[in-house]
DNA sequence: TATAATTCGGACAAAAAACTCTTTAAGGAG
DNA sequence: CTCCTTAAAGAGTTTTTTGTCCGAATTATA
């Protein structure tokens, strides 16, 4: 039902960055502070990213995170295959190794189209998109400092 | 994407345990050979299962785990809230403490309609069901010995 | 060139999840 | 009552995930 908390604090990240001015590069510090997530954290979940094209970085003054060109149309599947891995939409709810239409678990074809329309979902929401949504300012990217609630 | 293993394990026990004869208790040893999964941890699966009223168990000899009297009808979704905890519906699929329809994430009404399906379909389900399914042959419940593929 | 600011890389630490081991309690059968 | 079989309980181990720390490399600016 969720994500590990390193696809949630990469897309996080990766929205703000794109509510920024392109090309200008942004702090992990910043980028850490506004999500309040463990800015030594973030930083390897952003070089990650860095490494896999989504990302650029640059080091010293002026320095820190912008979404590479073009990459604001990307999708949240493709943030996600990063972060969770190539074939995360691939495996068998109930954890078989072999689960197919013609070898399949008694979920599997119950689980088949609800698992397609999160997948159209994932493909259908860009990082702009987002962006652009939550400068609206009808929709927050992070907790409130102040809430300290249960998990 | 994924339950945790745990739930996973639990899952398929509980499947097994409903295509046995109802009333005569199933050790915990044939389960876990029958699923191919590790026997002391199912049992600590199946301890908390007996904790929370949805299998009998019984010690020394005939011993073992039965389905307690109607819990055949129960859904996965019951399932699932003890094994996953109780509102692990209700978490923002961002990691926010506080997201609403309200307070929103920006994911938050894409998301809630496809968590919606989810919901509907765990709740749908149930073990008889399930385990009816497995009964016809057509559904495997766990891996065949021998394949050893990729996780 | 010196300095301050930043990412990079690797090792390390803590917490959570998955899994094991050992002992105890309970129940059925001889 | 004794023996065997089973689950219960709790402590311990391993692995994965999450998170920290520090030194080195890089870059703008004075």
């Amino acid at each position: 039902m969720v994500l590990s908390r390193t696809s949630q604090y990469a897309i996080q990240a990766l929205i703000y960055i794109a509510t920024q001015a392109p090309g200008e590069p942004v702090l992990n510090r910043d980028i850490a502070e506004r999500l309040n997530v463990p800015a030594a954290y973030l930083a390897k979940i952003l070089q990650n990213l860095c490494k896999h094209g989504l990302l650029d970085s640059f080091r010293g003054r002026l320095g820190g995170f912008c979404l590479r060109e073009g990459m604001q149309k990307s999708s949240l599947m493709l943030v996600l295959q990063l972060t969770e891995g190539p074939d995360f939409t691939k495996n068998c709810i109930l954890g078989l190794k072999e689960c197919s239409d013609e070898t399949a678990c008694p979920m599997h074809f119950k689980w088949k189209p609800v698992k397609n329309r999160i997948i159209a979902m994932l493909n259908a929401m860009t990082l702009e998109e987002l962006a652009k949504a939550v400068l609206t300012g009808k929709y927050r990217l992070a907790d409130l400092p102040g809430s300290a609630l249960a998990a």
